[in-house]
DNA sequence: GGCTAAGGACGGACCTTCACACCTCTAGGG
DNA sequence: CCCTAGAGGTGTGAAGGTCCGTCCTTAGCC
């Protein structure tokens, strides 16, 4: 009987090393050296930013005020943060941001992984966007694209404002979790985009399907503005294969 | 200068709200229960399945045996599972399954944050499966329609075959992460589906569309797919529109 | 009857997290 | 000049989760 072929075809062995797949639970500590560190590097909490104070932030967190003080204190060591005591004081994101270091060796192993990764929330986020997205939420796009404009010549500028485009994006869909695997995602990626050289002519070109983009969604033109994101995604993933390991 | 425009409008509280949003870290035994108790309830784990040896199993989960136990222990109690001692002896999903108990209130409430999170991820991976998908995957998601075309009448089988579909078609991408958060969403939308009547013709015309989603996979047509499958999304969230609080 | 592979149970060591109380610093007001 | 409010900095002990190793019990097979 042919039913039974799928049952056999779908007890392959991927889904059972996902079921079966490790296990990791990050302790607090580490998650929110994590949240924060990441957020920080991505520019979502700019230099100067003052972090609310450890006993309110602790709670907004679900912690221990020791625990949150852990993860400061790592963050302080790391250069990312730094703390003044008295009244008027806290702890505030650090002016000079140490110089992003290189991506792991891990990470380049499986840039295929991140970047199919990448291109499956870009384009899943942008096609509710095309639905939900507020007027609001699309004039800061296109605000954000106009900055862009204003940073070719300038790389890191403009993929700080790029990063906020693409968390905007996220946020335009007013989902708390679609924000965080967008981060999540733009944190994965930063590393391996600073991999590559960034001549003004290509960020221009990048930042024309921005431009598309924002006109699609604004059109409401869902399709369009999934297939101008899967072009942006696959592009930089054909420099990427270029230049790493097929992985 | 209005370049300091996007500046305000993306330090908005959306963003902040996800980066201090509360980080609570599963236990080790949560998630491991969560993780295992998502598989059987979704079908993956077929009733009558040996599961692997408890010391064997706590490698691949990256736990401690006692920490298995524990989560081991946890769904027997629920009915899950049921051990059975000495040589050939093993940990067996358990045949006559418990009832899905009714969605969370919590859940109902939240409907359609995770309606919405369904469409990016469902979105997403049809889109990155347009390229990957390899033939071997496809042929086992047509069978999967057609076996779906023979359950009409049995909701709870067209169902489960609707699960392995879906994740079929996480699978198809070769991302362990997609399948992950296909399972996890497709968990999560389980407890809603069920509120829904569902009458044959209804399943008939939403497996019309499954099939027209195989199909645009197979001529490569990302665009198409996605378009496809936004539809049924929506449809389903529609129906629970019409069942639930706006939330 | 013994061997063996499986689940079942226990106890101690370690680390994380937590709550609570207390100390130190510093800008700004009286 | 002092004093106070608000911020970070410190210490301690309890509680709970996790791990590891060890041993016991069951039951099929030779």
């Amino acid at each position: 009987m042919t039913s039974s072929a799928p049952d056999i075809v779908f007890t392959a062995p991927v889904t059972e090393d996902v079921v079966f797949s490790p296990v990791r639970s990050q302790t607090a500590f580490e998650e929110t050296v994590e949240r924060l560190g990441t957020a920080i590097r991505l520019g979502l909490l700019l230099p100067g930013t003052r972090l609310p104070a450890e006993r309110e932030l602790c709670m907004k967190l679900g912690i221990a005020r020791s625990t949150l003080r852990q993860a400061l204190t790592a963050l302080s060591q790391g250069g990312l943060l730094h703390a003044s005591r008295g009244r008027g004081g806290g702890t505030f994101v650090a002016d000079p941001q140490p110089p992003t270091e290189p991506p792991s060796a891990e990470l380049v192993s499986n840039w295929r992984e991140v970047s199919d990764c990448r291109l499956a929330v870009e384009v899943g986020i942008v096609a509710l966007a095309a639905e939900r997205a507020g007027d609001t939420a699309l004039d800061g796009l296109a605000a954000l694209v106009d900055l862009m404009e204003r940073q070719l010549a300038d790389f890191p500028a403009y993929r700080q404002s790029d990063v906020l485009f693409h968390v905007g994006l996220a946020e335009s869909t007013g989902s708390q979790r679609l924000v965080a695997a967008m981060t999540s995602t733009q944190g994965e990626m930063t590393g391996l985009i600073s991999l590559i050289m960034h001549p003004p002519e290509v960020l221009r070109s990048a930042n024309r399907q921005h431009r598309r983009l924002v006109e699609a969604l604004t059109a409401r033109d869902g399709p369009r503005a999934a297939r101008i994101m899967a072009e942006q995604v696959r592009a930089t993933e054909h420099v990427l294969a270029g230049l790493l390991p097929s992985g």
